[in-house]
DNA sequence: AGTTGATTGCT
DNA sequence: GCAATCAAC
């Protein structure tokens, strides 16, 4: 949006009458109240806002007024196309290491080394530590202490290669291009590859830096590398972006289809040449920092996280080995049952890029019996299908990106009044609600930093539409705590379960948690595991502990009792959905 | 990737 | 009583 537009939509707010509410602070007091979404790459700090502000703030912006970065992207790759093609290579080329920890299937760096040996020029990788990057993320500290670990990994499998990793800390992340085209210029490197971010601010700063970069003398190549199918590929038959599931997965296997080549795995780098030890010989001896002050682990959360997470690719690619020669033929029926260990729990991977989507699906599709993605296993279809959500989610995010901006994807849902019952939250964020799977759930997330996905979606359901509280402070608790945070996935994720989101989930699909428990956890093995007070119960009662077929036991544990009826829940939730929707009560 | 309540047909 | 089925939320 250009200011004019901004300037036209205040005016179409103030015919349509929004004022604002006389009990809050004037809106034009809040910083960044007014940032236009086309405000340059800087920090839109989400922290800053009370929820309930945030959903007033977001009923302001005109989401079809809303430009998409990824067309201002691909502007500025073909204003620039013809200047970066004729740069010529100088004395080093880069690459920029983000969510793509790993040399190996790895686009970006494998066109940078490409390059740097048509030249014989060596290649030196970075990576940028930003705390204000972290918290504008609400990246976990548990998730940063993971890629800082990972980066151990990366620097020693470079290092093999004669290739350093130079890790620096920039506090502000809009100083970050700047930075990396000063440390370009030192070190004579004319061509800076990277892999592209979607979210709004990334992709806005890939246009950026495309576009400067040519006035700072380096040709910036951001390439398409996190999905299996880029996002801007596919469309349906009108030419319109999917906003479902199921005909986007069918136009996505056609593409892979007719595509067959986009599952060609890249080739790790070539080794440097010799003299890159010696002339690069400090950046060989940069150290991993320790996580900033605003992430740092307790040295209780470092052992325990630590033990459950081993960092890097190696093991990312023996997770995902052992899955499909092991687990995946019990995927099919077991994937749903959180107790069991049916899974792959590759997501940190897929999320950090220690594993790239593309192995990820290519390897299936050669462990399954007809070498291809569809037909054949099973549990190896059902997998693929799960891990193209994750492309798909990253779809809408580039096409629809005011998601990235608290805003509910479908824009008639932020009318609805949510709650901002605190105490109410606590119980869930703690553990403490008295439904047990859902308490389970929430204690699983806390003490080792993920949740299997069926229970993402139980607790997810229960906060949205049995508590009613605004799913966005779910959201964010979750990137707050887990290891795999990925914010298409999650936001997308948490759309499907309040109902705000893309994927027609009608509001009135209201999981129950006790038949949610009873089916996904019939034997409470999950609920043992997690909730200590309940072990000793026997049989069926441990789902509803104090239901019909309940003994003191609950009780004497200090378990505590429902902090909701789901009954009345429901019809709250229903007639609230309702309301906010304009629909009819009656 | 759902739940509920009514109805039906069976024991 | 109880499971299967179906429409409506």
């Amino acid at each position: 949006m250009v200011p004019s537009q901004v300037a036209a939509n205040c005016a179409k707010r103030k015919a349509h009458g929004v004022e604002d509410s006389p009990s809050k602070k004037a809106k034009s007091d809040i910083p960044g109240y007014n940032d236009s979404p086309q405000e340059e790459y800087d920090i839109v700090d989400r922290q800053f806002y009370p929820p309930e502000m945030e959903n007033e703030r977001c009923k302001q912006y005109n989401t079809s007024a809303i430009e998409r970065p990824i067309e201002t992207f691909e502007e500025a790759q073909r204003e620039t196309q013809s200047e970066r093609d004729k740069t010529r290579v100088k004395d080093a080329v880069v690459h920029w290491f983000k969510c793509d920890l790993r040399i190996t299937d790895n686009k970006a760096l494998h066109l940078a080394s490409a390059k740097a040996k048509s030249r014989s020029v060596p290649l030196i990788c970075i990576h940028i530590v930003s705390p204000q990057d972290y918290k504008a993320h609400v990246t976990s500290a548990v998730r940063v202490d993971f890629v800082l670990r990972t980066l151990e990994v990366l620097k020693e499998d470079l290092a093999q290669l004669d290739i350093p990793l130079y890790v620096e800390t920039v506090a502000k992340r809009k100083a970050i291009p700047n930075r990396i085209f000063e440390l370009c210029e030192k070190w004579g490197a004319s061509h800076l590859y990277t892999n592209i971010e979607y979210e709004v601010d990334e992709l806005r700063r890939e246009a950026l830096m495309t576009r400067t970069g040519v006035s700072n003398g380096v040709a910036v190549h951001a390439v398409p590398d996190t999905c299996v199918v880029a996002p801007g590929e596919l469309s349906s038959g009108t030419g319109n972006q999917y906003s479902v599931y199921s005909p986007w997965f069918r136009a996505w296997l056609a593409y892979l289809h007719t595509h067959p080549h986009q599952l060609d795995l890249f080739d790790p780098p070539n080794k440097n040449p010799e003299d890159a030890r010696r002339n690069f010989k400090d950046l060989f001896e940069c150290e991993i920092p320790e996580a900033p002050e605003n992430k740092k682990l307790t040295d209780e959360e470092k052992k325990r996280f630590r033990s459950m997470w081993p960092p890097g690719e190696h093991e990312a690619r023996e997770r995902l080995g052992k899955f499909l020669s092991e687990k995946v033929h019990h995927y099919a029926d077991a994937r749903n049952i959180p107790a069991g260990n049916s899974t792959a729990i590759v997501s940190v991977h897929l999320s950090s890029g220690t594993l790239s989507a593309r192995t990820a699906i290519a390897a299936a599709r050669d462990a399954n019996s007809t070498k291809k993605l569809d037909g054949g296993e099973k549990g190896i279809v059902g997998w693929i299908s799960e891990v193209a959500w994750r492309d798909f989610y990253k779809h809408v995010l580039a096409h629809w990106p005011y998601v990235c901006m608290n805003k509910p994807f479908k824009p008639e849902y932020t009318n609805i009044q949510w709650e901002y019952n605190n105490e109410l939250f606590q119980k869930w964020c703690t553990g403490m609600t008295g439904y047990p799977f859902i308490d389970a759930a929430m204690r699983q997330l806390n003490h080792t930093g993920y949740m299997h996905n069926r229970a993402r979606m139980a607790v997810a359901s229960f906060l949205a539409k049995d508590l009613l509280i605004d799913w966005r402070m779910g959201e964010r608790y979750f990137m707050e705590h887990l290891i795999d945070g990925d914010f298409a996935s999650n936001n997308g994720g948490w759309g499907f379960s309040a109902s705000t989101g893309v994927d027609p989930q009608p509001y009135f699909r209201i999981f129950n948690p006790l038949l949610q428990s009873e089916r996904f956890d019939a034997d409470g093995e999950y609920i043992r595991k997690w909730v200590k007070e309940l072990e000793g119960i026997e049989g069926k009662a441990i789902h509803d502990p104090y239901g019909r077929k309940a003994t003191k036991a609950a009780e004497k544990a200090g378990y505590p009792k429902m902090c909701v009826d789901h009954k009345e829940s429901r019809e709250r939730c229903l007639k609230r959905y309702k309301e906010g929707l304009g629909r009819d009560t009656a």
